[in-house]
DNA sequence: GACTGTCAAGACCGT
DNA sequence: ACGGTCTTGACAGTC
């Protein structure tokens, strides 16, 4: 059984209860120390302010948004935020540790560790370190991520996933920070499979996260099987270390097309929000796995809080037992 | 206040 | 070689 003791529900980055009382980022022509300084500030109260919300409606897991701190892999970034604002986000960590929350970010489709480009990669790097630096300065552990893409084919996937491994396993260990072992690959929609992060997986013992949108939307799947997948990534986690698997959800949006009269996958649209007779398909196939899922839906925390509402009723025994 | 163009960054695809 | 698209929110400028 799938125990809702220990599986966490989360979603990403904004929410939408929440107000913002500034800007969250600004554009880079504008940039100024100060403009930088006052942004990240209001960011954290943001982010505190939403943690605080989420311990509070039991949302455990939560990605921490990129923009957190604007431009700071940017070379026009030459301030120390992660000095300045040490307190700030120690007292954050300290927080997301006391009511054991997960946490992941999720670096922008920039980030591409195996590209032919050395400027590409070197730019990836100082992205991945920006990130690590949040998670460092908050003193969490490894079981919170830093999840990327594995990145483009150039026309010889076999190559390309060659450059990633050899990148993965002689040059980020070389990098400051905690990327190494905070570094998890997702599947992507159409390049890199679950097969093909397994693969990856085998040579660098990278952890991978369960995209199941992007499994349904892989290739011409008619019929998609979650839990072999699922079942199979699980293994890439080692439990101590790194945590419970990550997955995340999201469901399709369906449409008709005029001239067929079945109803057709539209690939790669995101519904409004949660359908919650597909999620409830997606429990029952999951049924006894252990994982920790994000709902990477529009409405962001109302369909985390529709999910969580749904799983207690299904687990309701489990929980007044617990 | 509503509307719209634009934004640091990449890869891929069709032309 | 080049522009459009992916995806996406929110800033910033215009009316």
């Amino acid at each position: 059984m799938t125990n809702p003791a220990t599986m966490k529900i989360g979603y990403p980055c904004i929410n939408s209860s929440i107000s913002r009382n500034a800007p969250s980022t600004f554009k880079l022509a504008s940039y100024s120390e100060s403009k930088l300084v006052k942004t990240v500030k209001n960011n954290l109260i943001y982010l505190k302010n939403l943690l605080r919300y989420n311990v509070k409606n039991n949302l455990l897991f939560f990605r921490i948004s990129s923009d957190l701190v604007p431009f700071a892999s940017h070379p026009v970034c030459k301030f120390p935020w992660y000095i300045f604002f040490q307190a700030e986000l120690e007292q954050i960590g300290d927080y997301i540790k006391k009511h054991d929350i997960r946490i992941s970010m999720h670096p922008d489709q920039f980030v591409v560790l195996n590209s032919p480009n050395e400027m590409i990669v070197q730019n990836s790097f100082n992205e991945l370190i920006y990130h690590c630096k949040i998670l460092d300065t908050m003193r969490l552990d490894e079981t919170a991520k830093v999840q990327i893409h594995v990145g483009g084919v150039y026309g010889n996937k076999l190559e390309a996933i060659g450059r990633f491994i050899k990148t993965y396993n002689k040059s980020l260990k070389l990098l400051e920070g905690s990327i190494k072992s905070r570094l998890v690959i997702e599947n992507d929609d159409h390049l890199y499979s679950i097969k093909d992060c397994l693969c990856i997986h085998q040579q660098t013992g990278i952890p991978i996260v369960f995209d199941s949108f992007h499994h349904e939307c892989f290739g011409d799947n008619t019929e998609v099987l979650i839990r072999d997948p699922l079942n199979m990534i699980i293994f890439t986690w080692k439990k101590n270390k790194d945590g419970l698997p990550m997955v995340d959800y999201s469901s399709q949006d369906i449409v008709t097309t005029s001239n067929n009269s079945h109803l057709l996958f539209r690939k790669g649209k995101h519904t409004a929000t949660i359908d919650l007779i597909s999620f409830k398909k997606f429990l029952k196939q999951t049924e006894g796995l252990d994982f920790d899922i994000m709902l990477e839906i529009k409405d962001k925390e109302k369909s985390a809080l529709k999910a969580l509402d749904l799983v207690r009723k299904k687990y309701r025994h489990f929980v007044s037992a617990g």
